[in-house]
DNA sequence: TTGTAGGCGTTATCAT
DNA sequence: ATGATAACGCCTACAA
């Protein structure tokens, strides 16, 4: 009894007794072949079973794969979870699905080290992140294949980002227009070496040209500063990772100083702090907005479906996804593209 | 001038003088080398650029490509944002990960349609939905490759499940110990043609066997007949797509009845659903639980972290995406499993 | 309209 | 410890 060998291409065109190339172009040429020949072959593959040309060789014989990787800087159960990241990735597969590509997920750590070059299958690269530092040398970056970063930006790549410093500004503006007695920020991975609490003049900040963090801390110098108020005057707490679990401990210990220095005013680099800090200053009695305003920034869905509604800014991650998504199998230039954003006013700081 | 050919394992071979076997072993095989030639030959292939064996080509020899597909019935989009998929999705990524395997995300319908046969790059394959029917067939479902299914049954698969019926009838039962004028059913792609709204006798239901909302909908029955219900005079209505969007027309006609046939007991079978008849019934001035009873499915964040937090049943979809990934990768037998749930009383039906 | 044959970049087997 | 060589399954000039 022969091995249960899986049937080739070829083993179909000798059963018909046509040649290699008459079967490969029955699958993909339908064109070049008598519509009865085709039908013959088509039906005869139905009967061996046979499924259509084996994927592993056409894209090693073809040099393309039909699948775009999207690289994430964090891990991939962090990356679904996110709002944002899970958005973005909507608008990535929305597009790649209407032009018969794939989605293949990466996560910034593996794809250094596990997986060296496992990766050369895809046809093209989606980066995104906040990525850690040690991605943005561009040798650990895929060779010879597009690639299209989002929310952080590699020499000589393309990208895709939003006005970062303008929307915080603007944010940043409104709250202010109502006098405060304390501000105080809490930014997202800022610092150089990891910090989960408040910053202080040791931290080493991350390089203003590459993190969309320093662009956002700048947009809310730059409305303290028209306020007359120095930034160094106002205290920063940084967070290190987007999500309730970690900022928790932090937006704890803010809420928890001696009421004379307690902040009666937060502005959160994401609308994820800022709901955590809500949940919390609920939990501890405090009146938002009377007692502490809070802004965000992103303009998640969980922000606006609860009430008190987020004050924050809103970005559109499925368009940023989309945008990319088109970069990359050439359907839009790939040309850097900034998105704009919204501001919205809701009731944590009116 | 030469055309810029990405640099192969065969170029480094010869430029080093040595055999293509001995660089291939240098990636793969650091055993089967001398340290200082295998020293030599990686300082080379960096100064040249080569970036290690081309995923491709390893492919196509070795037959296994480290990358795993998951099957989604719904879109991409959808799958993404609902809080069930990602939390099987990142079940599924968390295990994969951390054993260098990567996610290869493709539709339900793009599989069978746009790509045919595109997907026999991946080694095995999760298949997860309530799928449409046609996807049944086990036609349709890769040849000659480990698969699992969640929370459907094609025949001849290995399945992950949760305990449906028995999860239901618990939810039903406790919802039922207090007495109700009128109790309705809000189920969830029940029907065999398409219907988002009412379930009359005309309606043919899915087949008993192959859906988890048949099951999820036994439960509520047994659960009835227990209280002397009969489930003939139970109203149903029908949700085609587990999103607000989708579900908002439905309950608002179900909300908008006249008083004395609205129902005063609604058991959803998932989460969305009852959280969706949350939100309206709020915006009509009705008060839950003393207006208006409302019991849920699946035990997402969302409808606990609110007030009144759901009634509900709660599942671990991170868990059953660790289960099926450990299949598919040989780390667990490939038996069907059957994964319990925890009843979850809110306040939403308390 | 159909057939022939070379090669895509690797890895496994067998020698040496 | 290292080298030669034959597949892996397919596509595509080119020839017939």
């Amino acid at each position: 009894m022969p091995p249960p060998r899986r049937t080739t291409l070829k083993d179909l065109a000798r059963e018909l007794g046509v040649s290699t190339a008459t079967v490969s172009n029955a699958f993909n040429r339908p064109d070049q072949l008598s519509p009865r020949l085709r039908e013959r072959i088509l039906g005869e593959a139905k009967r061996l079973g046979y499924r259509g040309p084996d994927a592993k060789a056409r894209s090693l014989r073809t040099g393309r794969s039909r699948i775009i990787a999207v690289i994430l800087a964090e891990s991939l159960t962090y990356s679904i979870n996110d709002a944002v990241a899970s958005e973005l990735l909507s608008g990535i597969a929305e597009v790649l699905d209407a032009h018969g590509h794939t989605l293949l997920l990466l996560s910034g750590r593996q794809h250094i080290s596990q997986a060296p070059g496992s990766s050369s299958i895809a046809d093209g690269f989606i980066a995104y992140g906040l990525m850690p530092p040690s991605l943005m040398v561009s040798a650990d970056l895929p060779a010879q294949r597009p690639l299209v970063a989002v929310d952080f930006s590699p020499a000589g790549y393309p990208t895709v980002h939003i006005d970062n410093e303008p929307s915080s500004y603007r944010v940043a503006r409104h709250a202010l227009s109502t006098p405060a007695r304390q501000v105080a920020i809490v930014s997202l991975r800022l610092t150089e070496a990891p910090c989960n609490g408040r910053i202080t003049a040791e931290h080493e900040l991350l390089p203003a040209e590459r993190s969309i963090t320093r662009s956002r801390l700048a947009g809310f110098h730059q409305a303290l500063e028209e306020r007359g108020l120095a930034p160094e005057d106002v205290p920063m707490w940084n967070i290190e990772e987007n999500t309730y679990e970690v900022c928790a401990p932090v937006i704890e210990e803010i809420l928890d100083l001696p009421d004379a220095e307690r902040p009666d005013l937060l502005l959160c680099m994401s609308d994820r702090i800022a709901l955590t800090a809500l949940t919390l200053a609920e939990q501890r009695g405090l009146r938002v907005p009377e007692d502490l305003r809070l802004t965000g920034f992103d303009g998640i869905a969980e922000g606006q479906y609860r009430a008190p509604r987020l004050t924050t800014v809103r970005q559109d991650s499925v368009e940023k996804g989309r945008m990319a998504a088109r970069m990359i199998l050439g359907l839009a230039p790939s040309e850097s593209t900034l998105l704009h954003t919204e501001l919205v006013i809701g009731e944590t700081c009116p």
